[in-house]
DNA sequence: GTCAAACTTGACAGACCTGTCAAGATTGAA
DNA sequence: TTCAATCTTGACAGGTCTGTCAAGTTTGAC
């Protein structure tokens, strides 16, 4: 290999992130990138082709670690615990930071129409790796039996209320009220008589 | 008055208010409105100021006849006819059109970061005004009775699951998983021996 | 009919962004 | 050490958008 690349890709994707995560796709620039990473604009056309490339390439470190947190977080023998858990992970990943960072997939997702066709299959894609991660970890330990619903229902039902979490969070900027609401969410999706 | 303005406000409003839904608002120039209701851009200008401006006085002919469906949905004395109603007019409204539209205020929200204080302000302001009609609606016929949670927790349950529902309508843009969604909801809202 | 306030129009300067490219610098391999 | 592939850099042309303004037009009131 003749002329190296003279910059830390990993350094540069995770600098990224946080762009996407502040701006958002669509409202980020080239130049934003360039700054941010400190990459001239140019060496970044050269080496990805442009920003949806970029942001392709950065988003499969958020969704690794994002999906690895989930499982994490459901792997308990107690519906209300992993459930208290998942919702957890879920709202301390959109709340951090300042300010609060938000949900990249919620907000690339809002913004689908001013994005291209793959970002838009990435983040269908996405979803459903949410999905199939949720469903597989209420499969386990006998947590379904302790579900109002079945797994696969349950899972796409938190999936949309997260996304649902996602958007209040950006109204509100209030984590106590995202806090009530989960507490709902968990009290309607388990049953009442379950394990305690 | 002198120098009257030459174009009729309402239909103005009607048509920024197709292309704010079809483009959200930070994709939408002055340029894109001026093509749009045939007003030159130096007019648009002159009465309103600019597109945030634009963007708020034709949000309350949105706000104002959202709302109203909703009153209309869920006055009705059975819980689960109520809410079928309720969701059935979120989802129509946000499906209809070609492309689908989508929910303006799910994406506005979303977009949060980009807008103007004032806007931010008008988006969660309305999404209170959902929360209250919907609380209100619920506390008629005795419906509170066939819930599962008290009729303010449900308006909160219900207006953040339904902006869930926006964001994953312009995943998926597929109407029938929205309305499977939507019957989980009102299965796990509703009480399960309420009244048939 | 006159007139001045208010509206309309086309044009302009200034930002910002994109995508590309030629010239120069770097570096692994022969 | 040489060299050619690859990367870096600064610059450029072209595009879109914004906000403003002067000149022209319209119109209600007198």
């Amino acid at each position: 290999m003749v002329g190296t690349r003279q910059f830390d890709e990993n350094a540069v994707m995770q600098r990224a992130l946080d762009v996407f995560r502040h701006k958002g796709l669509s409202a980020t620039s080239m130049i934003d990138l360039a700054l941010a990473t400190g990459v001239h604009r140019g060496s970044l056309y050269n080496a990805y082709g442009g920003k949806n490339a970029i942001f392709l390439t950065a988003f499969e470190q958020y969704a690794r670690d994002y999906l690895q947190g989930i499982r994490v977080a459901l792997d308990q023998p107690d519906a209300r615990a992993a459930l208290t858990a998942f919702v957890d992970q879920v709202l301390t990943r959109m709340t951090t930071g300042s300010p609060a960072r938000g949900c990249l997939t919620t907000r690339t997702a809002a913004e689908s129409n001013e994005t291209t066709p793959l970002v838009r299959e990435r983040i269908r894609g996405w979803l459903k790796e949410l999905e199939d991660t949720i469903e597989a970890g209420l499969r386990q330990h006998g947590l379904a039996a302790q579900l109002v619903l079945p797994p696969r229902e349950t899972a796409r039902f938190l999936v949309t209320f997260t996304r649902g979490l996602a958007v209040m969070e950006r109204v509100h900027q209030d984590d106590a009220s995202l806090r009530e609401l989960s507490r709902s969410l968990i009290d309607v999706l388990v049953q009442r008589d379950a394990a305690p």
